[in-house]
DNA sequence: TGTACATCAGTGAACGCGCGTTCACTGATGTAC
DNA sequence: TGTACATCAGTGAACGCGCGTTCACTGATGTAC
């Protein structure tokens, strides 16, 4: 929007559709802005973008259809993102692939924190889940599941089954933004990507002649006291019942 | 509440705290059956006592405070239902008793979905937070700590740094639920175990008479091609570039 | 033993607000003749 | 070239609803005398 308070001058004839692309870069913006969909109303997105508030009506049927469709150009843009990692990495081999769109995928969820966390909340209408087959996100996994599948063909040894080894890594992946976000841990991105980074040493050997695995990091070691801590000391509670 | 419509009879003289544990069960009688937090009203928990609403605030200064007092009494639970679990394991040495508190982790959260979620979401006071010094999930997190650091202790070889491997446990099992959640995935609650458990063979090693780790689980096998897939198939997009 | 009173648990009605959404309208602009 | 008109992008005001919360009140019950 422009502080400034200067007007927003009307679409040409013909050019309405203009205002559809100027609304949801405004629900992203706002999305971006405050981390949460809490205060998204029809009338603040219409306030962000110069216009009032029934002019929205005339590019979205209702707030479900808008929501869906500016959370729907997130979910591409994180594949895509994905996949540029992925090409970025083509010639280090399988095992660095999937490495970077690990990274891709914890890069996108630190620089999109509110868009992130509405994406995997659950108020997706059914109506739409039907019509598009699948729920969106699915490409994420999808798109582990194949970077995987081809460390296992490059021979690499897995310590799980290709598609629980995915899923494991994208859940774990999951688990540590959202753990972070909603914990609201003080650690930096470094230490989300250390995690990530550890899990796949984990579950994906690296080829013979690299170095060993995890080979304690210590940059992130200094985070996880911050993380997790032992419940045997400062914390109360039942536990106490510790070595028998 | 009882449908009947009979009344609730009023307290006696000096027993007007009983409502306000009424009140807290209402609440997640109400989560668990709707397995969210859209609909939770202040005029809903009071039908669902049979009171009247301002009667609600004879007992909570508002709504955050109640919702709060909801969530420590269910936060409480998971660590002590972990707890539990773990005592329930002494016999078994210690890798069975991490075993069982993850277990016990999965059940809560399928059991509790709408409670699970809530407790997840960022909507925590911050106020609160600053009294009680810290989230309360925390104590989940160090009871995992615990359990990893007693099988380090007994000459189990871990796969990560005990921190780091039991953040990355409960990381991944957050993720396994939510994910389950969020996706709508049909997979049962075995599914879920099983992926703990595979998880939990690459990342604590099984004492050395036993048998080896994750073995290829036939059973999980058979879900994992619903929850993830090979976007090579059916899935559209810009991920063609395959094995080059 | 009777009665006035303080106290308690709880209520009915309403306030004020913000929300999604609707509707009749406006003014600019391209077009047909 | 001028003008009547259809069409377009967008608006101002309001509707109806549900929400959290407030406030003056009620009726039962224990207690002091």
């Amino acid at each position: 929007m422009d502080p400034s308070g200067a007007e927003r001058p009307r679409n040409r004839r013909g050019e309405g559709e203009r205002l559809r692309h100027e609304v949801l870069a405004a629900v992203n913006r706002l999305l971006d802005r405050w981390g949460s969909d809490e205060k998204l109303t029809m009338r603040a997105v219409a306030k962000e973008v110069g216009v009032s508030a029934p002019s929205i009506y005339l590019h979205f049927a209702d707030k479900t259809e808008l929501v869906w469709a500016a959370l729907s150009d997130k979910y591409a843009q994180l594949a895509d993102r994905m996949h540029e990692a992925d090409l970025a990495a083509l010639g280090d081999g399988p095992r660095a692939r999937l490495a970077a769109q690990a990274h891709a995928y914890c890069a996108f969820a630190f620089e999109n924190p509110g868009h992130y966390r509405l994406m995997y909340e659950v108020r997706q209408p059914a109506a739409e889940m039907e019509r598009i087959g699948q729920h969106p996100s699915r490409r994420v996994g999808a798109s582990f599941r194949t970077a995987v599948g081809r460390c296992a063909d490059a021979g690499l040894s897995l310590a799980l089954p290709p598609n629980q080894a995915a899923h494991t890594l994208w859940a774990a992946l999951h688990g540590f933004v959202s753990l972070q976000h909603s914990l609201a841990l003080p650690t930096p991105f470094e230490a989300t990507t250390a995690l990530a980074d550890g899990l796949l040493d984990v579950l994906v050997a690296r080829a013979r002649d690299t170095s060993p695995a995890h080979s304690g990091d210590l940059r992130l070691e200094r985070y996880m006291n911050e993380i997790i801590t032992d419940d045997a000391h400062e914390l109360a509670g039942p536990d106490q019942v510790d070595d028998v």
